[in-house]
DNA sequence: TTGTTATATAAGCATATAATTATATAATCA
DNA sequence: TGATTATATAATTATATGCTTATATAACAA
C-alpha cells in the first residue's frame, strides 16, 4: 500500500495533460521524442522536460537505438499506476496517424 | 471512460498531500473541517480552500449539521477515482486521536 | 572530418498554485 | 441583543510549474 505523500507525488506527475497524454500512448506503443512531438503538437525540449520527470519518478524504462530512444511505461511494480492507467481510454487512433509520419 | 484531459485534472487535484489526505480521510468518515483542521495540521482558510477545490469538482458532498458543515465522499459516480481511493492506504489510527479531540 | 538528426539540458519568463493574513458570513448561545 | 464558534472568501505573497529559446551532447552519414 503506498503512503498519501509518495501517491499524492505520483497523482501531481500525473496531472499534467502532455504528461498523461505521454503516459497514455506509451501504454498502447514504445515511442521516441519526436514521435510524441508530432503526436502532442508541442516543442521538443518541452517533450523532454516531461519525460524526464516521468522518468525520475521511475515511471518509465528507456531504450536506445541509434540516434533515437525508445521510451516505455515501467509500471510492473505500481499497482495503484496500472489500476490508473487501466481508465485511459485507448488512443490507437492516434497512433495510427503515427504511422504515416516520420520524424526520422 | 474518461477522457485524458478530464483525467489529468482530477490527478492534479489529487496530486496536492493535503488534498490527498483529506480524501483519504473522508474515505473513512465523513469529517467538518475544524476536525480536518486538526488532522491536518494546518490553517482553517486553507483547509477550506482546498475542500472548495475538491467540491467545484464535484468529489465532495456537504451537509450541515447545525454550525458545523459535514463533507463526504461523492464518488458513486467516479469509476476512475474509486479505483484510485482504493490504493490508499486506511487512516484509520488518525481518526483515533480525533475522537479524543474537541474542535466543538 | 564535417554536416545532419535526435535528444538533453540550462536559462529565462509567464502563469499557476499553495499558504498566510485579514475579513465576512452564518449558526448558536448567553 | 451581543459574544462565540465554525466556515467561507478575498487579497497578498512566495514558490512551483510549464513553456520557450538557446545551447550542448550523442549518434550517424557523407
Amino acid at each position: 500500500m503506498a503512503e498519501i505523500e509518495e501517491l499524492a507525488d505520483i497523482f501531481k506527475l500525473l496531472g499534467d495533460k502532455n504528461r498523461m497524454s505521454i503516459v497514455s500512448f506509451l501504454k498502447e506503443k514504445d515511442l521516441c521524442v519526436c514521435e510524441l512531438v508530432e503526436l502532442l503538437q508541442t516543442s521538443q525540449p518541452n517533450i523532454s522536460q516531461h519525460i524526464r520527470k516521468l522518468k525520475d519518478a521511475g515511471l518509465l524504462k528507456e531504450t536506445r537505438k541509434g540516434q533515437w530512444i525508445y521510451y516505455s511505461l515501467n509500471t510492473a511494480d505500481k499497482p495503484y499506476l496500472q489500476s490508473v492507467l487501466s481508465h485511459i481510454p485507448s488512443q490507437k487512433e492516434h497512433l495510427v496517424k503515427l504511422s504515416a509520419m516520420n520524424c526520422n
